[in-house]
RNA sequence: GGGCUCGUAGAUCAGGGGGAGAUCGUUACGUUCGCAACGUAAAGGCCGCGGGUUCAAAUCCCGCCGGGUCCA
């Protein structure tokens, strides 16, 4: 990065110097012409702890009004926050900065900012540098940016460089920071195909903000080189700056950590229930933390070699041993991991992240068990709910809080009991697989504990424990997680598949789509545009393409006597082109012709029916089990459609009914369905991101639909009103993954069609037993009853008929050597009774028992009791010789065989060659 | 989206082509003044569902349903 971009008239104007760093050789601005380091970490360590960088003590509301106000005073418009749940984009689960806020209409100039210039201060998430939260004193897994942006276009400059630092220094001076000890460093950022220069402020070692100047983006024509990628200016630049609000709290009370700085209480009570001393008046102990702070400033701690480096350090500045050290510092540090961790949870859970084992959920899932392992530890035996309450209600500039207070008690409670299943039935896994290795002698090996982890969610930590239980013991190697990684192989990318022909296509004018103005329309004229092959363009269609789960129109082109069928319609930036069946014959079809269109009106009618009902089940859906159920998708077909939704437990057929009955409510009401083009800022603010369920429209503006009280971005073909969609059927419920429930129903004809068909169901099982629908459930239970009794019974009997054969089949057995020998054919009789004459036969140790009956084919089945089997006699063999003989198979143990085969003629051969084979093997013996 | 796992008695699980088992719980009887404990016995199974392979499937293969779990 050109070293000019930083040459700003306000530092030359106001006495910074350019200077490099002795340390880091990086270049940075500064008022102090003594200094020779950049004032970051790790060539400066911080100074501030224990001696507070500003006038005054701020606490985080203070600080985050003091700074919207003071850039509200200077011309920015203060924004709520948004979510931090990324609802808008669909490249990040978790907003992980302000400026992720306009990305990427805003930022690429396509949608105008809803304020220029603005200001915010907007909760973020990033979960990246999770092990070292609570360790490094200053790592948040949620932070709120402060920021103030400018969008500047060629000509329309709102600000750009000179201000932005203008603007930052005088924060700082109103905030009475020493001047001499703001530097502003150069470090050039990219991010996300974005760069630009940028300049980071520090105070007291501690870098307090980032001023970013974007105005490159990445292209491979260009010319300037970034972190190895090339980049090019763009039309539009942007003032993205970043100030970390609970850096700024920190940095006004000089606490050790940042924890005891932005949620003290908290932090306290939790120190009080894990029964650790957190007396920060006391000097010794928060000399410690200090020490600790100071010098995990300047490493990462994440890697467990540089925590050892930093105990070791940190104890030898103090004059303590390692493990004295490392006694006093883990409980502290789980206690402020818990408190960030659940800080974290209040903000996702309660801006509607459903716990899963994928996407967000998944990310949201796994803060709750690391966090319930750290309870566990510390012996903190409190409901998970209860820590987020204190949040919420330490929090109380965020109202909307207050009122999903209920969910996510019932979510936690939820997770907390999975997860302490879980772990159960892991222990009793790790308890077997112990003991099975303790046994045969062996280690449990690593692939054991990864398997665990990996197919059944069991930490190492836990599995560990569980086999010491057992007098097991396991070593855990630092890489076990690189371990699982490893057992992954690498996703295969899915090649999005392109249009054909999208290349010409999009040359094409955008095609004028008349079936949002005539709905109820299916005959058009219009002229082609192009062909290509069997894609046909037209100036104007009524043909919708497929998107937004609502499958193609079908229909026919007609040019004069030439009639073409459509058989799918595409979307390729704004151009529809119609598919058509192959004629075969080529098409009598020319660029200018005059085409009659027409659409298949049933299938366009029932994709629209299910595309309303689908809007009606999503806002009854809401009303029934909670404002957390947000879609995740959906899909229309003509003779039904469904709807995913995140919930975070499986719905009750009782709440089933209640929704299906809300959703025919609506209908009943007819009332009116309306779109609207709107502004998309403009909507955004009006609706909020519920409008988004459905996915994210690119674009200035959006179609905004209102079906009853839900209100969606929406671009599919809809009944004029609720009362045309008819009657909704709810089909079934399907989890498709954990916390996403799947709807699927049926409205209008095929609703009926679907209710006919259940109905016929319901009949006809009831014609099959005579009795009327309403007593099928009696009559089957009462079927099913007796069908076991009868089932014992012929149990019973067919041993009681078994012991009458035995005493008398027992006096027909002839002696071979010392062993007596049954051989028998047995007509009509099936192999389980069989095998009880044999089992009972050759109770007499002596005996050695071929049975055989014709029953389905030829069965056989072959015993042997415990003196016959000593002289040799092997059952299964025999059984296997014998089945061979009737065209079968068979074998089995030496003491209990059976087989059979096809041919019933063969039985008295198989018999004979039977007893032939049994005195082989005695005289053999 | 890509993997890995599991569905057997009321509960927890073993078995893994050839007589459906164990432990706990339940019931009855015995022992006891009574209880616990103990002893004896019994009841309790569409081996998740549907196909296929086989003489034979709880067991092998395919599909579905229902759980668990890791990764992106």
């Amino acid at each position: 990065m050109l070293e000019d971009e930083y040459q700003l008239d306000f530092f030359s104007e106001n006495g910074f110097v350019r200077k490099q760093c002795s340390k880091c050789a990086k270049h940075f601005w500064t008022r102090d012409i003594e200094r020779n380091t950049c004032g970051d970490a790790p060539c400066d360590p911080y100074s501030f702890i224990g001696n507070p960088v500003f006038k005054k003590n701020f606490d985080l509301s203070e600080m985050r009004e003091y700074y919207l106000d003071f850039f509200e005073q200077r011309g920015h418009t203060r924004l709520e926050r948004y979510p931090v749940v990324a609802r808008w984009r669909d490249d990040i689960y978790l907003t992980i900065a302000s400026i992720a806020d306009f990305q990427p209409f805003v930022t690429s100039g396509q949608v105008p900012p809803p304020a220029n210039p603005l200001t915010i201060s907007q909760p973020c998430i990033r979960l990246s540098d999770l092990d070292a939260v609570g360790r490094s004193g200053r790592h948040l897994t949620t932070f709120e940016m402060m920021a103030h942006h400018a969008f500047n276009r060629k000509g329309e400059e709102i600000y750009w460089k000179d201000r932005t630092v203008e603007l930052c220094d005088e924060l700082f001076n109103t905030l009475g920071a020493d001047p001499m000890a703001v530097t502003y460093k150069e470090e050039p950022w990219a991010g996300g195909g974005n760069a630009g220069p940028c300049v980071e402020a520090l105070i007291g070692g501690l870098e307090v903000a980032t001023l970013v100047f974007m105005d490159l983006q990445r292209s491979e024509g260009g010319n300037t080189v970034i972190k190895g990628e090339k980049y090019q200016k763009m039309d539009n630049y942007i003032v993205d700056t970043g100030y970390g609000l609970e850096r700024f709290v920190w940095a006004s009370k000089g606490s050790p950590t940042i924890y005891d700085a932005i949620f003290p209480n908290i932090v306290n009570e939790l120190m009080g229930l894990a029964g650790v001393d957190h007396e920060l008046d006391n000097s010794d102990y928060s000399n410690i933390l200090s020490q600790n702070a100071r010098l995990a400033g300047l490493m990462d701690v994440s890697e467990k070699a540089n925590l050892f480096e930093l105990r070791k350090t940190v104890a030898s500045s103090i004059g303590i041993t390692v493990d004295k050290l490392s006694a006093i510092m883990e409980p502290v540090e789980n206690v402020y991991a818990i408190t960030d961790h659940t800080r974290c949870l209040t903000f996702m859970l309660a801006d509607g992240v459903i716990p899963s084992n994928v996407k967000s959920g998944y990310l949201a899932r796994l803060v709750i068990r690391r966090t319930l392992r750290m309870m566990k530890d510390m012996g903190i035996s409190i409901p998970l709910s209860e820590i987020v309450r204190m949040h919420i209600n330490n929090l109380p500039e965020y109202p909307e809080f207050q009122e999903k207070v209920d969910v996510i008690e019932d979510i936690l409670f939820h997770e907390e009991r999975k997860f302490a299943d879980t772990l159960d039935r892991g222990k009793r896994m790790i308890h077997k697989s112990a003991k099975h290795y303790k046994e045969s002698g062996e280690k449990m090996p690593l692939k054991a504990l990864v398997e665990m982890y990996d197919s059944h969610g069991i930490p190492p930590e836990i599995s560990k424990e569980a086999a010491s239980e057992v007098g097991v013991d396991v070593v855990l190697p630092d890489n076990f997680y690189s371990l699982v990684a490893e057992g992954h192989s690498k996703a295969e990318v899915k090649e999005l598949k392109a249009l054909p022909y999208a290349s010409r296509v999009a040359r094409l004018p955008k095609t004028r789509k008349l079936f949002y103005d005539e709905p109820t329309r299916m005959n058009f004229e219009a002229v082609v545009l192009d062909i290509f092959d069997d894609h046909i363009v037209l100036d104007s269609t009524l043909f919708y393409p497929e998107g937004g789960g609502q499958p193609a129109d079908h229909g026919t082109l007609t040019v004069e006597d030439s009639v073409l069928k459509v058989i799918d319609v595409q979307v390729s930036d704004g151009v529809i082109v119609h598919i058509t069946e192959d004629a075969g014959d080529g098409f009598h079809i020319r660029k200018g012709d005059l085409v009659q269109g027409s659409v298949d009106e049933e299938r366009r009618m029932s994709h629209a029916c299910h595309h309303t009902a689908t809007h009606i089940i999503n806002d009854a859906a809401r009303k029934v089990l909670g404002d957390h159920v947000w879609q995740t998708g959906a899909q229309k077909f003509v003779d039904k459609a469904r709807l995913d939704i995140s919930h975070y437990k499986r719905i009750a057929q009782q709440e089933l009914d209640q929704i299906e009955i809300i959703a025919n409510r609506t209908v009943m009401e007819n009332q009116r369905v309306t779109a609207e083009w709107m502004d998309r800022v403009e909507a955004e603010k009006k609706y909020g991101f519920g409008l988004y369920q459905g996915g994210v429209p690119p674009g200035k503006t959006i179609r905004v639909l209102k079906v009853a009280d839900d209100i969606e971005a929406c671009g599919g073909t809809h009944c004029a009103s609720t009362g045309l969609v008819g009657p909704i059927k709810i089909l079934k419920t399907e989890r498709v993954q954990d916390g996403v429930e799947r709807i699927e129903y049926a409205a209008g004809l095929a609703a009926i069609r679907a209710m006919q068909e259940m109905e016929s169901y319901l009949n006809r099982s009831a014609d099959a037993l005579r009795v009327r629908p309403e007593h099928l459930e009696s009559t089957l239970e009462r079927f099913f009853g007796e069908w076991k009794e009868f089932k014992k019974e012929n149990q019973r009997l067919k041993e009681e008929l078994a012991r009458a054969h035995v005493l008398q089949m027992a006096n027909e057995a002839v002696n071979i050597g010392d062993i007596r020998l049954v051989a028998k054919m047995i007509p009509n009789v099936d192999i389980d009774e069989l095998v009880k004459i044999a089992g009972e036969l050759t109770v007499n140790r002596d005996m050695v028992v071929l049975l055989a009956s014709d029953s389905a084919g030829v069965k056989i089945v072959g015993a042997a009791g415990q003196d016959a089997l000593k002289v040799g006699a092997d059952s299964g063999k025999i059984v296997r010789r014998m089945s061979e003989l009737v065209g079968g198979g068979g074998g089995g143990k030496p003491s209990m065989a059976r087989g059979g085969g096809v041919d019933a003629s063969k039985i008295d051969q198989a018999l004979e060659e039977g007893c032939n084979l049994l005195g082989e093997q005695i005289n053999q013996s």
